[in-house]
DNA sequence: ATTTCATGTCGTCAATTGACGACATAAAAT
DNA sequence: ATTTTATGTCGTCAATTGACGACATGAAAT
């Protein structure tokens, strides 16, 4: 055990930077946990230092919080990802499949989940540019590769593409909600979950297209 | 106007049952948008009555967002549903696609999901009283009519056909969380999209069944 | 008309909560 | 060793907030 381990908390004085750090990790935790109404106090608490102590760091609770969001809610897609999705000397099912486990492990987490629900909740415009700035992407990666595997000529309208792509991505960020929020129990294992989705994806993907041509007569 | 228009909100005496009613109905509303930690002044604000009548009423703040619930929750759900759903003197994706947009205008509204959430974020147990009490049912429903429909032959064990049935509610319900949550720009008309998720889901069931029996090597 | 009682308001209490000034102290610079 | 600076705590303020006692008032019963 180092000569850090006395408090376990964070008594010892600490640099501006892991201190800062630090309070920011637990605050992500706690305000995932308690709601972004949480108090500035038992997140002290939790840190282990005086309430004060968190004012000089972040001005206002709202400064906290913003900085939460950034860190939490933007850094955890890993960029990776898209270049993986898109290597065709995989098949897509597999690329899809292990693309969700992961993404169902690193950003789909329950804390990840609470704290995008809250923000959602107030009126903060995270959400829309999570989706803005990320998702929108994936969708379009998501739909292509589908698309040219399964030899589909897709509509051209984004808008719409966009949409057929959400019937996989949504589903599975639901599957996150329920096993999260809704503590449903998961009796399934979660790779058959995926596989499930994914196979459904691919397989309906021809369909959808002429279940939407079919409704604009 | 009749004379009961003056105050426009609440003021001139009601009967205990109707200012009752009036209270609940502006709470649900009220607490779907400012959360579960609103506060009881600006509650009663809206109502137009002074916050202590709130407490002529409701004991606590807790017994009033538990009635709430109960009213709004679990009350908007119809009982003719289940019904429509298995008359099978009509086609299956009409049945489906007729359901899902009347319970997107019923239950999943703005209202309705926001207290879901708030509900699910704090630690009631709701989330899992619904889904177990009703859309648990559906779920059985749903599969047994798309497998019917199209000539498949389901797994015995029900967890995994509850799974393979969210892949369509949960799809749905998450592009209502989408719409009402997220500010997402809906481009795509409705039944556009309730098509294509039905479809793709009646199209995908078999291929999806398949997935599941491979998995289970 | 008077009594009765439910409907409704005012004011207030005690606990909570974001924010911060004043002070203490450990570590680094001189 | 002494000064300097940043790290950290204590106590407190003002606004908020759930809850409720005491009082007012309109309608219905006698």
């Amino acid at each position: 055990m180092g000569k850090k381990s006395e408090a376990a908390k964070g008594s010892s004085r600490l640099p501006h930077a892991e201190r800062r750090a630090q309070i920011l990790e637990i605050a992500s935790e706690f305000f995932s946990e308690n709601g972004l109404t949480g108090q500035t106090r038992r997140l002290a608490e939790a840190c282990g230092v005086s309430q004060r102590l968190v004012y000089r760091f972040f001005p206002t609770k709202e400064d906290l919080l913003a900085e939460v969001y950034r860190e939490e809610i933007l850094g955890a897609f890993k960029a990776g990802w898209f270049a993986e999705l898109q290597d065709r000397s995989v098949p897509v099912e597999k690329r899809f499949c292990l693309f969700y486990q992961d993404y169902l492990e690193t950003t789909l987490t329950r804390k990840w989940l609470r704290l995008f629900l809250y923000a959602s909740l107030s009126d903060s415009s995270m959400a829309p540019d999570y989706i803005a700035s990320i998702v929108t992407q994936l969708l379009d990666v998501l739909i292509r590769e589908a698309a040219f595997d399964q030899h589909i000529e897709l509509p051209k309208n984004r808008d719409v593409t966009n949409e057929m792509a959400w019937t996989l991505h949504g589903a599975i960020s639901h599957y996150a909600i329920r096993r999260h929020l809704y503590k449903a129990s998961m009796r399934v294992p979660e790779e058959s979950v995926v596989a499930m989705h994914v196979r459904m994806f691919l397989a309906g993907l021809k369909p959808m297209v002429e279940a939407y041509q079919q409704e604009q007569l």
